[in-house]
DNA sequence: GACAAGTTTAGAATTATTATTATATTAAAA
DNA sequence: TTTTAATATAATAATAATTCTAAACTTGTC
């Protein structure tokens, strides 16, 4: 826990219990949570915990660079911690996000068309390989 | 008008007046527009238009593949007509949309970690060269 | 301890989108 | 041309994610 208090400090974010909880969750998570699965899991460890405090966290946390916000559809947004750049693969099926690996060239690209690139996000949307193999059964 | 017709046939949609409206305003805007802006033009030539007519005319567009939807944040989806593959840029001062190419090689990914790719997105965010060039000016 | 700055909370407000249901339009059949 | 079924549109209500607002609480500092 002081490991991840230093490191909200580092990313000047000052640490209150609620923001090492999350920050907490989020690394421990497998998932790409939404504001509300957030919510609902710190809640049973902070029973006083607001929805307004999840957004406000995030909000800063994206700002800082700590987190980013996937954006696949379906209404909300998750969160993915930033720890080193990668794609994303929805499946249309299940809902499931995946973490994939690409190119990494692509990742670098600083400057578009003149345009200055801060952010660079791949989604890659289909079937997953789960959902695949379900069908099989089907027959 | 007649080509418009055609094209939905060929791609399974019955046409009827607002979908040859919705896709000509697509054809013509540059503007990558939310369903909000659909409506708001095209409800000037058919003043009975209803949102909700947009908005199901959309989901058919964009299950059949004629469009996609554009998710960089901000709330609001955003249309844009599948022509050919490209990336793009959001500028997080203005908002502004931008069409970048990339390489094409991303785009021909059809399978990743076992999972089946239906559709690719690419977005870039940042400051866009004209929100760069309003900084020069403040100084 | 008192103060100021920053955080959290609860609930109201906003807003994009979907659901519902009635009406209108189109296409085919008789 | 009438009838009928299927499909499309419209108006409104409902939903739900997110933001706004204002009050209460923490924290560190003098």
């Amino acid at each position: 826990m002081d490991k991840l208090c230093e490191f909200l400090r580092r990313k000047g974010v000052s640490p209150s219990i609620q923001r090492l909880k999350i920050l907490r969750y989020l690394k421990d998570s497998e998932n790409h949570p939404t504001a509300f699965m957030i919510y609902h899991e710190i809640s049973r460890d902070i029973p006083t915990l607001s929805k307004t405090t999840i957004y406000n966290t995030m909000n800063l946390f994206s700002k800082k660079g700590i987190v980013s916000e996937l954006c696949v559809g379906e209404g909300e947004v998750r969160y993915d911690l930033n720890l080193y750049p990668h794609a994303h693969f929805r499946c249309t099926e299940c809902g499931k996000i995946y973490d994939v690996k690409i190119d990494p060239e692509l990742f670098k690209i600083k400057k578009i068309n003149g345009n200055q690139v801060m952010h660079t996000a791949v989604y890659f949307t289909g079937k997953c390989r789960e959902c695949f193999g379900k069908d099989k059964e089907d027959l």
